[in-house]
DNA sequence: CGGTTCGTTGATCGTGCTCAAGGCTAGTGG
DNA sequence: CCACTAGCCTTGAGCACGATCAACGAACCG
């Protein structure tokens, strides 16, 4: 049951907060049992829906954002192969917020029933859970931070940073290099710029030899300079390193 | 026991999810067992600070921010009575915030062990948990999507709003009045601006006859008026109405 | 009183938005 | 092979929302 593993993202994510026994890693292993694919641009659920289900994202890239009435949309989160979507929206009235696909999708649904029994089940799985929840509020509280409070080129730099590290974490980058499918206008979105203007901090960037984008590849160029430039610290990304963790 | 549920802010905010027997109220009062008074301007605890304790405010209004390296501060929420920080804070390596109280308060210190306890003990607390966690990450969002996409006008009317429902549900606010001890520097951290511009907001918000904040104190004039400027819609705050929820 | 905190206003500046266009590439159908 | 289209990226010119800098007023408190 081991190679489970293998090609989960969940339990790669989860590694470091091992160690996970055969067992454990078979509960975990019920959070991807069923399958859905998706193509691109394919809404998985829309704010305010009903939802008796959270959303593994097994691979591709998603996009989590809300809709304003002027037409503007706030983009909240991409997650990423091994992130869990809508587990919120399970204990609220409705999701608050929209869900669909960028690229074409792996998605496993996991019912209300299959995330609370399998966290019953095994405290590891519940503690990778609870992690996983916190993980996500913190990168919320950064994005936050983000959008409020820094100029558009820290804010631009901050946010390759945060993705190059998510990436890492789940073998999807490489010195500095990675594919990014978001386009120029989901990702002004996310950043609370408009494209237009996102286009000349990305230039300056470029100019600066900090990073390039370009054709939905990132290759971070000087990665102390951008992390200066963005006072970047990504330790709430990783797993915590504590010992006798809750 | 059942007179718990009259002084506590916690059980008032979790009344709608009831029906509640008294060992689960006893069960809820465990978390407001040990009680911690502090003036106002008092750091609670700062970002990066392990923490093994969460907090429950009984009393006052409190700050959870962070701080840039230049100087500027991001507000992430304002705490109120029934409110617990720090909970994702257990689950990590550390806060990734800082949090202090605003007025005099009164603070409930909740350890990990108190908590998962208390929701191991009654599926009802459990689920009042989840909900005010979910709840937490709701507002979160919304913070997110009025800092990142909406005019200055819009996002200080909807902030309002907010306030002012989560004070109905702990009764603290009557017919559109409210005290909001927070002066206008916090409040522009808060919103992204500055105190400067918050002032000139507040003023056309004045003299549109929508609300008047004077001296610590809102007055909603034309609450449909706020809504409709704000595009408000308040759901996201108040306790699920779903029937067998998890 | 003087000091401190908070609110208010004015003048000026600049980051990032708006509107408008054009270019590049891949895909499609003639 | 060449139009033609559709996304996406890029650039320019001008404007506006909100920031910055600099005071001053009001309330409170020692």
């Amino acid at each position: 049951m081991n190679d489970v593993g293998c090609h989960s993202p969940l339990v790669r994510k989860f590694q470091a907060l091992g160690p996970w026994t055969d067992s454990e890693l078979l509960a975990l292993g019920s959070f991807g049992s069923r399958r859905r694919r998706l193509g691109a641009h394919q809404a998985i659920f829309h704010e305010r829906d009903a939802s008796d289900e959270a959303y593994l994202v097994q691979s591709g890239w998603t996009c989590v954002y809300k809709l304003l009435p002027d037409g503007g949309r706030q983009v909240i989160s991409f997650p990423l192969p091994g992130d869990i979507v809508g587990i919120s929206g399970l204990f609220l009235d409705g999701a608050q917020f929209s869900f669909e696909s960028l690229t074409p999708v792996e998605l496993s649904p996991i019912s209300t029933a299959t995330l609370l029994n399998g966290a019953m089940a095994s405290s590891n799985v519940a503690r990778a859970v609870r992690w996983s929840v916190a993980r996500d509020s913190a990168i919320l509280v950064e994005h936050l931070v983000n959008v409020g409070r820094r100029s558009a080129l820290m804010r631009t730099a901050h946010f390759i940073l945060e993705l190059a590290h998510r990436l890492r974490l789940i073998g999807a980058e490489r010195a500095g290099e990675f594919a990014c499918p978001v386009n120029q206008y989901w990702m002004a979105d996310a950043l609370g710029l408009t494209a237009i203007h996102l286009n000349r901090v990305l230039r300056e960037l470029r100019e600066a030899h900090l990073v390039t984008l370009r054709a939905g590849h990132v290759s971070i160029h000087d990665y102390e300079g951008l992390k200066d430039l963005a006072v970047f610290d990504g330790d709430y990304l990783s797993p915590p390193k504590r010992v006798g963790w809750p």
